[in-house]
DNA sequence: TTGGCATAGTTTAATGATTGAACTTTAGGC
DNA sequence: GCCTAAAGTTCAATCATTAAACTATGCCAA
């Protein structure tokens, strides 16, 4: 059998990971981003077959995160750039690459660490709420069913509860 | 052949991807927060296979995301609860749904809102620097290598490119 | 002009992972 | 005794991933 899509799913968790929630993809979008865009360099860096990763960048490609760019003619020679949504992704990976380095460190040590060019100073990324700015926890958190809910495979018990916590 | 494990990469992202980043792993864990905690609860929220559940929650146990509680003797139940690490990953998961919401979010509109009880008001996760406070964004991070740096699989190319923008 | 090299893939066979359906287990209630 | 509930387990079919070898284009040098 083909595997689950999470595409239709009214949850925008699942619905991006249906994007970039396979195996390989949300390494491909950290090399990417770091400078790493060729094709070669990817198979090199990652140690992905690149069967594989022909896969994976075209899907990537048709979701609208990746694109592919012509940086030599004669021969033609392509490289993989992200897109606006490719790079809105960043901050969301970052926040993913912290919650790893708190709980699977080499022993070693972090092996990045990241430098806000804005202020200069090594942070750590952090997730805060849009309107006070404070750190989010997740107890600190209430969740409540928006206009796109809806009971069907992905959020059948979900968005019943929610629809009920909505009405208490 | 097996999937290629990324539990050895000298990338805080990958070590934490071999550990939530197969498919369905993420959603579970959206689901235990969300206090869906059951077997057959998650069964047909989600729509997983029984037999692929059991190998997940097993997995994530066994990560230290979740864990396994009797509520209930004769007959003996269990349900699943996040951990202490599998609740400092719920904010990374928010943010990751919050691109998702601005990406791929249904023409019905947002399936799911936050409230952040601190404060009281409706919010969108942000991810912030921890010195300054400030948005996150792409272009304002530079990486520089750290102690556990170093150049195998999964960092080979990226290894040596860090090294020669700290030495720059 | 022949051969080597670089880059970006494609093809193929073997093996693992995922799916869906049926089955098992334990015990309470009618 | 028989039905139901909850939490899994087993099994066969199908898909995804891997690794290695192969293809394609065109530069450059002998």
């Amino acid at each position: 059998m083909k595997r689950t899509s999470f595409a239709r799913m009214h949850c925008s968790l699942a619905r991006g990971l249906d994007l970039i929630g396979d195996w390989w993809s949300p390494l491909i979008v950290r090399d990417l981003y770091l400078g790493v865009v060729r094709f070669d360099d990817l198979v090199e860096d990652l140690g992905i077959s690149r069967n594989l990763l022909t896969r994976r960048l075209n899907a990537l490609s048709k979701s609208g995160i990746v694109e592919r760019q012509a940086y030599q003619r004669r021969p033609r020679r392509y490289e993989y750039r992200l897109t606006e949504a490719g790079r809105d992704l960043v901050p969301a990976i970052l926040a993913l690459t912290a919650w790893g380095d708190r709980w699977a460190r080499p022993k070693e040590g972090s092996p990045m660490l990241f430098v806000h060019t804005t202020c200069g100073a090594r942070f750590e990324p952090q997730v805060t709420c849009s309107a006070c700015g404070e750190t989010i926890t997740a107890d600190a958190v209430k969740t409540i069913g928006g206009p796109g809910g809806a009971m069907k495979t992905g959020t059948r018990v979900l968005a019943q509860r929610l629809r009920a916590a909505r009405e208490a």
